[in-house]
DNA sequence: TGTACATCAGTGAACGCGCGTTCACTGATGTAC
DNA sequence: TGTACATCAGTGAACGCGCGTTCACTGATGTAC
């Protein structure tokens, strides 16, 4: 149809078929740094020594997975905290003001639907989330760091999201940045069990929301009771 | 002094040997499956083949190993959490008719001392907790069968702990294993950090105490809005 | 108390195998002029 | 438009090594009679 004239056949390249094999492989292992390069290379149906024309050792390829992946989620996840936000009420709104049984529902709406792409986008990907939640206490250094800045930077959203769309009282920053952090392993660590349990899939969902409207309920009931009790 | 004239020297056996050799291993690769075995006895000063006389194979060693650390924690905890009610408040006491305030103090204080024993726990037995944590997730179907019955045992008895103690407003009994077993995990998830952040042990136990704290209140909050909110 | 036997923890040699990494090479694609 | 050269992804052979597992053996301890 179109001028292109298929230059080429359309090969997967080798660097994609490399992550491809590893994200299979690891689904056994969860780990990378287990994975044997020649198994990987076998997988891929490459030569063993085609690895190291595109990366220097296995954490650069788990860091490259991890990469693509909080690519695909973390901008979805903040466009769907507004749109389910903004379905349920209004635009000028003071969620200190406000009935706190409708600020209660309203913020419980976001959370389900955040949890609930969460833990699609988990199925989606499941070798590369088993991966993700092993190396955050896994052997290799290199990948630890980087999954907790990952962690970090989704805290970091939650926290914005959560004052920009007056989600809850506000509490201090440093505060909120903790409580964002504990849900989101939390999150993460859930939805390995979605993974490995789907039949009980509904039941985690819930027991996830539960949890989160808990503890910043929570939050919020001891921040009115003496905000300094907590140094 | 005593009429036993020391049969044998005080060797430590081959069995208690290579479990040593395992968790000082450990400590590097976090995971008992990634261990070679010829590795293990040559840390352990013995023959490869002897590890074969002890263990069928390294799932068998790493469940030995959970089942020491447990049997060491699980009753000085609860142990621990009697003690820490007790000396706050008489024994004959309402948590529903009390002040709020009070019962939440009292609540705090034993959730304080558990978090600190667990923590210092898990201080010195870091290779161990290192392994239990990865493995949780971890590669061995076996072992993460055995840590989520550990993790399940630990909530039962905070469950328990709760409902003796009077520590908070009775919830749904399932309801309140779900909340055990979400502060038990994060307890075990952040006892990590505890280890490989030391000049940041006294933020992470603050960080700890909160999290419990909130998510407990935020329950009976929840329950008193509608206890039906949630099916 | 002695003797015969079984059990147990540990040894040492040997096996075949897959591993990570290296080297020199190839052919296709991109780029400068 | 053509030519020369550089870069890049991939190949295949070769290396030395440590691995898991097996086998037959040893010596000490425990036990039955």
């Amino acid at each position: 149809m179109a001028v292109v004239k298929s230059t080429r056949a359309p090969r997967v390249s080798g660097k994609n078929r490399l992550i491809n094999a590893a994200l299979k492989l690891s689904m056994q292992t969860r780990s990378i740094r287990a994975l044997g390069l020649r198994e990987l290379a076998r997988e891929a149906g490459l030569n063993p020594n085609t690895f190291y024309r595109h990366f220097r050792d296995l954490d650069e390829l788990g860091v490259s997975i991890i990469g693509t992946l909080v690519e695909q989620i973390r901008q979805p996840l903040r466009d769907l905290r507004r749109e389910a936000a903004g379905s349920v009420l209004g635009d000028d709104y003071d969620p200190g003001a406000a009935d706190p049984m409708k600020a209660t529902l309203r913020a419980q709406q976001v959370n389900r639907e955040t949890i609930r792409l969460v833990f699609e986008f988990a199925l989606q990907n499941e070798a590369a989330f088993l991966m993700g939640v092993q190396e955050l206490h896994g052997a290799s250094p290199v990948l630890r760091r980087a999954l907790r800045a990952v962690m970090a930077d989704f805290a970091d959203d939650m926290v914005q999201d959560i004052k920009d769309l007056k989600l809850m009282v506000p509490l201090d920053e440093k505060r909120m940045h903790q409580l964002s952090e504990i849900v989101i392993r939390n999150i993460f660590q859930l939805s390995l069990e979605y993974i490995e349990f789907p039949e009980q899939r509904r039941a985690i969902c819930q027991q996830a929301e539960y949890m989160v409207l808990s503890l910043l309920s929570g939050a919020m009931i001891l921040n009115r009771m003496g905000p300094d009790l907590f140094p």
